[in-house]
DNA sequence: CTCCTTTTTGCAAACGTTCTCTTGACAGTG
DNA sequence: CACTGTCAAGAGAACGTTTGCAAAAAGGAG
């Protein structure tokens, strides 16, 4: 069966015979990692340029065993967050020499494994997962078969991890609101099984706490991490029916945090002269909106270099690296008009 | 030097070994194109999924001279719509057995082609080409150069392209506002060296024509797709210095909507009362804005099932496949108050 | 049971690199 | 000039698959 490349395809061979020389020192020639050499072999990379050489990776990678390329995980990529974080894995992996390789899971940890299976299968040199269940089994899958591989956006404690301190995130939130005169304060946080929703609502107690203002249960709402979440809790908290209503809510999420404007909005409660809002992760369209959203910003290109960093250099502690967000403060939390305790 | 494989990978020798047939038995009684054959094979396929079996990915497109595997390119991923057009994608890939890969190229026609090169380095079997300008210059180098490709939601009348109806998109969306009794319009399109861009303007017009309403040229801005593009070109429309202000807007993306909306809270003017606004992409935010957003819908699914079947079924007519929009009508476009003209 | 056709099997040669080992060239030293 | 050490280059064996070819086995018809 005849391959129908266009007769255009140069190969290694060629550039040796071009060059009269074996195919060892043409190889040897254009190895990347030793620095340039001798006389010969500069005439062998000019010729491969002159030829149009590309390295079949495929070849290299079958007789190195090592592909430069990394896998990364992650539940979808129209979650603007996710995106980022991708786009930032990508520039970090790349300064390394490294090619980052995507491959979406959805929700369902059934598709998160077969996924996973179809980026091993590619021989990644490691496996990088933003996907956010605390319950994951597949970390632990992976320890198992040594697979290297990072967490990012979350940890579970034992793999390596790369994250935004969401404690911290939390507490500078609602440390803001307070400052602001707040004592009023809800909490929409994410999922209870994910690592960052959780840290972010003891970030947010241990600053009312800090105020001496007792937390409402009722006022610390677990939702999901979509704007109809957001916009449910929003109504609940803010609905005509409630005796007393918040004069600050943290949101754990900028989706979350637009929900709660839908629902100011249907309400007719003005942000932010009825009511402060602060989102989470300062997604670049937070500062756009028509009343611009604080938030609270997360380094992801430094956990993007941290998570590169613990794959391409196992061993090197600590294995989980916490990064320090910072609160962003724009319109959407301005001093209240009614605040009081 | 010792490879350092955790002993664990299991080859195709090893299966044939435990299964007591020779290499090419083996390889054939795995190869998924021909269906199961006689008792020795099934045995085969027992003995590697016991094993645990992989197929070395590498070995295998070396040989074949194929990797099943699709380059997409697109500017940003962060962009909703790139995102949801490469999740599509993906998914119209893996239906058909292959795998797509992402690299993002940002708006730099360099960057552009370097991406480009990193992916067809990692011998993809086709590229699909997300990326907007008209003067690009890859789709060209692509065809001299015999690459398979198409591009996806827009063309260059040459290459192999999938892409929704710009031109019907721009002229139901006016054609919404006009249905509305609107007669003073604006429409801010994208760039103009976007294929998109000027089809939709084009769409528009055809609208105002049939209608008998001249359109004001000043009314007509190219801006570009970003969200202060849209502020931008709000502000300029709806500044109270304007001696008279459009009823509606038409804009060529959901960003600029979102820009004009925040222009519009800035001016005082309420949307839908006093304007009644128009976006395109339908992205998934649009419907859960405070004042949800009428915006034109485009089948990125049925686009990506045709970039799919251009690359892999090659020669198929038409080269050029255009998906109808359908406009998703919400609450941004209700009666206007103050209509007339 | 023979002859012919179809299917299955094994051998061995690819695919394009990289890398170990060996040989050759060259320069420096005594 | 002989000797040793350094460095560059070539030969050839991998890496794990797939596949053309020839041979063997199986199946069918008479």
């Amino acid at each position: 069966m005849e391959r129908a490349v266009p007769a255009g395809i140069v190969t290694l061979k060629d550039v040796a015979a071009a060059s009269g020389v074996s195919l060892s020192t043409a190889s040897r020639a254009l190895d990347e990692r030793m620095v340039s050499r001798s006389a010969a072999a500069a005439h062998v990379r000019k010729i491969a340029e002159e030829l149009g050489y590309r390295r079949n990776s495929f070849a290299s990678s079958l007789r190195r065993g090592e592909t430069r390329t990394l896998g990364v995980l992650v539940p979808r990529l129209s979650d603007t967050v996710m995106a980022l974080m991708f786009e930032e894995l990508e520039r970090a992996a790349s300064s390394r020499g490294y090619f980052a390789m995507v491959a979406t899971s959805g929700d369902d940890p059934e598709d998160e494994r077969g996924a996973a299976e179809t980026l091993l299968d590619r021989n990644v040199d490691g496996l990088i997962l933003a996907t956010a269940r605390l319950d994951d089994e597949l970390p632990r899958l992976l320890r198992e078969r040594r697979v290297a591989h990072a967490l990012v956006l979350r940890t579970d404690g034992i793999s390596p991890s790369a994250l935004g301190d969401d404690e911290v995130g939390g507490y500078l939130a609602v440390r803001h609101l307070i400052d602001l005169g707040h004592r009023n304060i809800a909490v929409v946080t994410g999922p209870t099984f994910t690592s960052s929703g959780t840290a972010r609502l003891a970030g947010a107690r241990r600053a009312l706490g800090e105020a001496g203002v007792a937390p409402r249960e009722e006022w610390l709402i677990a939702a999901g991490y979509g704007i109809e979440d957001g916009y449910t809790a929003g109504e609940t908290l803010l609905a005509g029916t409630q005796p007393t209503r918040p004069t600050a809510i943290f949101a754990a999420n900028d989706n979350i945090a637009m929900g709660v404007m839908a629902a100011a909005h249907h309400n007719g409660i003005a942000i932010p002269d009825d009511l402060a809002l602060v989102g989470y992760n300062d997604t670049p369209l937070s500062a756009r909106l028509p009343t611009p959203l604080s938030s609270v910003r997360v380094p992801l290109d430094q956990i993007a270099a941290n998570a590169i960093e613990l794959i391409v250099n196992p061993g090197t502690e600590p294995f989980i690296r916490r990064s320090l967000p910072t609160l962003i403060p724009r319109q959407s939390s301005g001093k209240p008009k009614h605040a009081g305790g």
